[in-house]
DNA sequence: GCAAACTGTAAAGCTTGTGTAAAGGCGATA
DNA sequence: TATCGCCTTTACACAAGCTTTACAGTTTGC
């Protein structure tokens, strides 16, 4: 079971070829390990084969074996999240997934913001409530402190006043110490869209993060990888 | 996705005879051989002639076939990087979003920074990442220890300070070590630019490359081929 | 042995990435 | 609707580092 705050894997469950070809590619591309079924029963029967996934993406309409079936199936033996996508967007569909135990719902077309964005919630949802997913562990690097369950961080116990956005990009690099991490991999992993040419939305909060880091600790903790991103300097 | 990528071959599909033109005379100023078709379906099927391309520019709004339709098509049998031109907002959630399939989309009208800084980040995403999400193994030859996930080298336990260019081509040369690496091949692999006459770049990256090492370690780990390119010592 | 071609490298020049202040924008909140 | 917080964009100065230039040294071919 994964101790993670964020998603490692992820099974897909949709009969539209296009759209799992896309949707890999880009949940691939965020640094998830990403599971591809085309029809329902194919889909749950890898949903409660021994392989753990941290989110399900569930299609309504299917061969086989429609999403509603698959996830009451589902839910006799797990408690996996599932994120319903349906073509069909009147209520009824909604409220009878929800009820059935579906996390959320998200009405097809969709665009990659707004399936961040559902994705996001439901893993603050579970990381909250301590029964679903694991606990994040506390994290101390180089005088760091961050503490995902109180949203909190301290250098030298002095607590820092972070926006949530600046706490993403601080425990990425946490996360990844001593390891390059390059603006592609932040902006797609903290604000989930691509980093486009000229964006400097990413620098700003690296910028926005040593002022306050060094506001209250002396030293940069952060190197700059010129032409590539940033690595948090170990001890 | 091949793991060798060289970009020297680029096709651009656009109806817009003055930007072919353009495009054509730039990117051939630059070195790249480029082949232009001005509709959808004749890039298409030159696209998936016999011919390799190691990139496609791809218009969006094009006669016969727009270039949704081409990329769709193209994307059954070719996983040649595209980018594709578009004008700003229109497409611009289209591409960005789950329709994707394409490796970047470029905002019409732009600039030559602007192509030549996402040609850039595609043959960055190529060369550095060596094929998403694979991780790349640290080397150690002849007492020269290379990290690729900390972007970091040690000689005899001691830390260079490289550029990341000194560094891709130091990788380049452990990678073949004991095996002669032509200058053109370092050109292609970490400028991403074919070698040009009189330029004498690469030298100046393998003379930094040894200066730094050989302020560490005595010796000269870098062989010169006259005429060819470099090579590193083994043991 | 000599010219031509190639290489090493210091230094200059220039391009491009980065840091950061400030303005702008946008959604959330009251 | 007005306000607030925060993310993003803009603008500009600066610095890193890539490329070019220049010249000396070296190798090759004849």
């Amino acid at each position: 079971m994964s101790k993670e705050f964020h998603l490692q894997s992820v099974l897909v469950i949709d009969d539209d070829i296009e759209l799992t070809d896309m949707l890999s590619t880009y949940l691939s591309g965020m640094g998830y390990s990403v599971n591809v079924k085309n029809d329902g029963e194919a889909g749950l029967s890898e949903a409660i084969s021994g392989h753990h996934y941290d989110l399900i993406l569930l299609d309504v309409m299917m061969p086989k074996m429609d999403g509603f079936d698959v996830l009451q199936k589902l839910r006799a033996s797990h408690t996996t999240p599932v994120l319903m996508l349906t073509a069909r967007g009147d209520d009824y569909d909604r409220i009878l997934g929800l009820e059935l135990g579906a996390d959320d719902y998200l009405p097809k077309p969709f665009n990659h913001r707004e399936l961040v964005a559902r994705i996001k919630a439901i893993v603050r949802r579970y990381t909250l409530s301590a029964g679903g997913g694991g606990i994040e562990q506390d994290l101390l690097i180089n005088d760091i402190f961050l503490s995902p369950s109180s949203q909190q961080v301290k250098v030298n116990d002095i607590a820092l006043e972070l926006t949530t956005t600046e706490f993403m990009v601080l425990r990425l690099l946490m996360l990844n110490a001593a390891q390059r991490v390059t603006k592609e991999q932040i902006s797609l992993k903290v604000l989930g869209k691509p980093l486009q040419a000229f964006d400097r939305s990413i620098d700003m909060h690296v910028s926005n993060l040593r002022k306050k880091i060094s506001a209250v600790a002396p030293g940069d903790k952060i190197k700059t990888l010129r032409g590539v991103g940033y690595m948090l300097l170990p001890e």
